[in-house]
DNA sequence: CGGCATATTGAAGAACATCAAGTAAAGTGG
DNA sequence: CCACTTTACTTGATGTTCTTCAATATGCCG
């Protein structure tokens, strides 16, 4: 397989070319360019696979860099990363807004660099699927919007008239509905690359439920009309939709089995694989979850929540330190009844 | 609104009169054929919105006129009702299997006549939104196998290849799925011109359900093949699918909701609003119902669904006659917890 | 460091499942 | 068509599971 290319765009000559050492080390192919407006000119023209760019530097700073691009088809959609100094939110999301795809903040160590850059490459070709060129109504993404959500917002709430289909571009969210007791279950937890709230688009329904942002996310939308035009006029997009949602179905199926018959335990255990499955990434299985969620995701109350995560601490399949969980024996806890 | 043209073919002159007359007063327009090939003659250069049939004929009895109409595209369509005196179980089955719509055993009262045609009339519009006419592709229903059931039979289970998608024409069926402890949950109960089964179809995967028939059926298979190429290149079909898959994404997520949190009373009531909207139609509110479906669709067990059918006879929300159930207040049945 | 939110444990009781036993309904084969 | 078998329905008693209310503990934030 064929090794991708990288742009990178800095000023400061000893960073530039320390980066550029080790992706070459890596197996990539570089592009150097020592400041923004020579940056869009080598990206127009070598069409790069993904561009790790400044934000200050003379000339054209990464922002400009950043929206230059944005406006040309053919590099509107290589992944961009912002490296920056300073790790301020505000900045962050700014450059997210932009349409940045990620944020590294120098210093960085070597992994964590390479790890961004193999995830971006990864997932820009996902993305790509939908990105299908040609006529105005071609790209499910051409007109979206994009948005950064803190901890704790709410995106849409019950009975929202949808305005949007949204697209989590990084972090996470859920999708919960309440009953009339204010008790909430948790219908889908999503992650990195979900698409979510177009499930009573079609139906021209309000939102039945509400979607909650549980950590800072970036979150692409996608107006509706778009949505549903497509969804008429582009095969691709409404065969991914049809499998979307029957994979959907399926799995609240398998939901609906659990709530109706197995015990609390299991259901508690079932959350928990599913919170590390998303949380718990790169191998350290450590996950800060607040319990209401745990509860939500089980149907079942708080306090019974806890009191199967103290079994299950007392078994040794978890541990809980400062009310930080972290998953022991992974495997008996997905296992059946135990 | 135009009134519907209806051709009766019946040998018998008395039988024959006596119907036209009473559709006439009814505002249909009728056509009368006293033998089967004068039936198909008419039927082809009339084009009516529904036929009557007498199945015993001399020349050509009813089973070769629907044959025949079934061959030709303009009158493939058009709804079919046969009328016999004798009312045989493998007779009607030998009726239904060769696409017959309905089936009315003489002698038959004139309400029930007229409530069968009305019923049809209505039907057809709906299943012609599927049957676009245009290449070979292009109707939903082309390659359809019609096949009846009987009560407890099992269509597809768990674990089973998807061969068709179906389409239950008429009759009841459940949709169930199993936990490892042999217990059940009521997925969807279909009725008449209900499509199920196709769910997994488009993940390529093996039925995630069991499919058992409620009472004798009369079910349209389509071969999953014509499903999924209809699916890609039939606008319409897929729109409709989507929007069916959506529709039932947010039943089941209600669903999820109400076993999480509802108390067993509730479900149990929820259960049998659902199950008198799909038995009790036309008025009379009875309906001979397992308890174990009930059971299932609550998502509890036999014993309570029971206790809670007495607390409601107590209540006079119901009645109990030979384990035959009675709504006496739907509407107390439906509303909040109570 | 105090105040607020979240997490944790305890105890009491309601809700529900299970087992057991009996009754009514529905097939079945002579 | 009837005795007989089987299946489905119903009620009671008992114990488990889970919720709820209450009290305490811990972590978090300015």
């Amino acid at each position: 397989m064929k090794k991708s290319s990288i742009l990178i765009i800095e000023d400061n000559v000893d960073i530039r070319e320390n980066i550029s050492e080790l992706l070459m080390l890596s197996g990539y192919t570089t592009y150097e360019a020592p400041n923004g407006k020579l940056g869009v000119t080598m990206a127009l023209e070598r069409l790069p696979d993904l561009i790790l760019c400044d934000i200050m530097m003379p000339e054209l700073d990464g922002y400009g860099v950043l929206h230059i691009l944005s406006k040309h088809q053919q590099t509107l959609h290589i992944p961009f990363i912002f490296l920056t100094a300073k790790a301020e939110k505000t900045d962050m999301r700014r450059g997210m807004t932009l349409g940045a795809d990620d944020y590294i903040t120098k210093p960085f160590d070597e992994s964590e660099l390479l790890v961004a850059i193999e995830n971006r490459l990864k997932k820009s070709h996902h993305k790509l699927e939908f990105a299908t060129v040609g006529g105005q109504f071609n790209d499910l993404f051409a007109h979206k919007v994009i948005k950064t959500y803190g901890a704790k917002q709410l995106i849409y709430t019950e009975g929202d008239t949808p305005a949007y289909i949204y697209f989590l571009h990084q972090g996470k969210v859920k999708i919960v509905k309440m009953n009339k007791d204010g008790k909430e279950v948790v219908l889908e937890l999503c992650s990195n690359d979900d698409f979510f709230g177009y499930w009573g688009v079609l139906e021209d329904q309000n939102h039945q439920e509400t979607a909650e942002v549980l950590e800072d996310s970036v979150i692409w939308q996608i107006p509706v009309e778009d949505f549903t035009l497509l969804l008429v006029h582009n095969r691709e997009v409404s065969m991914r939709f049809l499998k979307l949602l029957s994979k959907n179905l399926l799995l609240k199926e398998n939901k609906m089995l659990e709530l109706a018959y197995e015990s609390v335990r299991k259901r508690v255990a079932n959350a928990l694989v599913a919170l590390s499955d998303i949380y718990a990434v790169n191998g350290h299985f450590c996950m800060r979850v607040p319990r209401e969620l745990i509860a939500s995701m089980a149907g079942t109350s708080v306090e019974t929540a806890i009191r199967m995560l103290s079994e299950f601490k007392a078994d040794a399949y978890i541990d809980i330190a400062s009310s930080e969980i972290t998953i022991l024996n992974y495997e008996m806890l997905k296992k059946a009844p135990f």
